[in-house]
DNA sequence: TATGAATGAGGGTTCATTCAT
DNA sequence: TATGAATGAACCCTCATTCAT
């Protein structure tokens, strides 16, 4: 199937067509998720979209499934490595949380595609027996780690001691969340207000309204 | 296929018999969905979890699609009958967005199941071209609801004028949307907590910080 | 799939259309297997010898793996049959050994296509990590049976007591199915003759050769 | 694809690196088949084996059947050689049934995975039309080969003039080649029990029983 | 000499739906 | 009113083989 160790011997990394071949058949799954649902998104579809065979996607994937698990981790590392800075650059709470949802929803705007496919996956992918395939891994990735920024600054009080950092964590992700499918249906979305509304949003319920957070700059300004 | 006007003229509502059966086997779509997801509930499970036959549900519902349809508008319906009571019983801003988040996961915890698969629905079911078929309707009847309720505060000053009350709007349906597949992986869920911690968070939101809303008896107490 | 219990409780036994249909596609299993062999019979084949389709085979049996099943125990519930009575009826070990042989080159002769197509099964039919899948139930039901018989007897004292029941038994049974190839390729084949002759070779190898055994009339005159 | 003669008019026999490629492959393939059967043993899944890739193995042998063929001729050419002295050096009939029995059961014992293999090969092997490839090359040279020295030693006196010698035949090569399942089965059987057994039985039942063949040291020892 | 890439037919199975009874 | 039977398309996947490099 794909890059095998060589029986020289000889490091045998991904070929330049083969990388080739794998963008280009992981572009044309993600278009076809995002726009007709994970459901609909046949290999003789992909395939279609991607102007090649059904063989040729197993032949470098080695199953539907494996090219659906490939689609997600590379967004999911993507996505990392695009906010991770931008939160990291952040000392308050506030700055952080903001960070999080502006550089989020930014990356979102980005990759609307890729963001609209992977929802899409994650909550319609099933094991046999029903059970979601990427869930736990989603919510302990995305809602675990908001909980915990959370609950660290109720810890240094610069968070309202009062509220369940759980729920303001779910609440969070599914606010950004629900942003994927708008920005599917609507091209001109203007992420950027959205962000800022929803970022002001959050820091609001979760800090003293006495004393509200500035607003910074937006992220990309 | 249902119910007919006679040829004698009289009106022949549905059988007795006629609506025993459908309500069984709407009964056992909404666990099969609820369990497997929609893309798993294919006819045959349905027939299996209802002790019938595939013929049967075509039979009664014509097709596939319509069984799902009737599935949707008939928790729109019960919910619509459960909220809106509440809702309209309050007199302030603040008091009917707590009455609709309440009473919304009240709702939802007492129909877990149809809840759920309903959720399932809006979020997989597809026409043929690939268009959501649950989706505008949903956004309509739900978010334009909300939307319209903030920004009635907001004219009479009770709520902040400074948000956009589209995306606030947007973030409220995401958040309590979100409870659902909750409630289907944890059944021992407190579904009165989090709705009254989803309340204060967008009271807080909402409204001007230095005198926060008190809250009021739980819904349900 | 195929008849279950109703729910209103009453007895669902297979149809007579279920019955015959099934009857018809086993029929056309049978004669493909015997003809092209095992690997070559796929439901395809099958359904177009059947007159069918492949969504019918899979309808009525479920899958590849039952319809083959059902077509192994059916010929070994139908030899039992044959042969047990023939065989209890003998009194002596030589009559018995001789019965076994006779009765059961008998019944592959009047039985051609089934047994063909049902050794060709138990050679090549497989379990997904390559085990044979209906090996150990052949061994137990076939060799097994004739070594008791050999064993039984060599304790009486009839039989020689020198030779291994087990080796025996296993080159009884070997010299028996070799001849479903032969009955296949060769329609004119004398199975009568090659009984009586395989039966002499046997009760010479495992009885005294000083009073050699008389060969009864043959079973079917 | 293999040797050619070269345009220098050299005799270009096979490089050592093709003859051990070839050999490689072939025992992959052996492997291969003996453990998951005929049906199974795909090019790919031989190549794996191989730590090759399929084309490889096409580029080699040509084809998939040109591969099986070679493995078929390899095992009969050394089975020949193993043979062919141990029975040539014995005068009488039961001598040389003897030997050819044990020597036979001997080279299978010391290739059981080349045996296993061609006897999957010879009873799954079949060509467009489904008639089987190497069934009547297999009887004419084994099965042919038996009944002639039994006809033989028929005419001479020594064996019995009673049996058919070509049922004999028959029933003598079934109870050999069915051993090659047992011992892909059960590494640990006694193949030398096994022989003696056999050869005794055969003993009996072409000879008078009154002077019985003395059983000659084992062929090994 | 060897490889990775691609092909296209065919494999078994699931599915929503239709039809005769 | 209900059922069992059948259909035909689509599903994912495996396969032997071809081809360019």
């Amino acid at each position: 199937m794909r890059s095998k160790i060589s029986p020289t011997g000889q490091r045998a990394g991904p070929t330049f067509t083969e990388t080739a071949r794998r963008a280009q058949i992981m572009a044309a799954a993600i278009d076809t998720i995002a726009e007709l649902g994970y459901g609909q998104a046949s290999l003789a579809r992909i395939a279609e979209a991607a102007g090649t065979s059904k063989g040729v996607i197993i032949y470098h994937f080695g199953s539907r499934d494996e090219l659906i698990k490939e689609l997600v981790a590379d967004l999911v590392a993507k996505a990392g490595a695009y906010m991770r800075p931008r939160i990291e650059a952040e000392l308050t709470g506030a700055g952080m949380l903001r960070a999080y949802i502006e550089s989020n929803l930014a990356f979102m705007a980005e990759n609307r595609g890729h963001v609209v496919a992977t929802v899409e996956i994650a909550l319609n992918a099933r094991a046999a027996d029903g059970s979601r395939l990427y869930d736990s891994a989603y919510h302990d990735m995305s809602v675990a780690a908001v909980q915990e920024l959370l609950a660290h600054f109720q810890g240094t009080g610069e968070f309202l001691p009062s509220f369940d950092p759980l729920v303001m964590a779910l609440a969070i992700r599914a606010a950004i969340d629900s942003v994927a499918p708008l920005l599917a249906r609507d091209p001109g979305l203007d992420a950027g207000h959205h962000a800022r509304e929803l970022a002001d949003l959050f820091l609001r319920a979760t800090s003293e309204g006495s004393h509200p957070v500035a607003r910074r700059q937006s992220l990309e300004e």
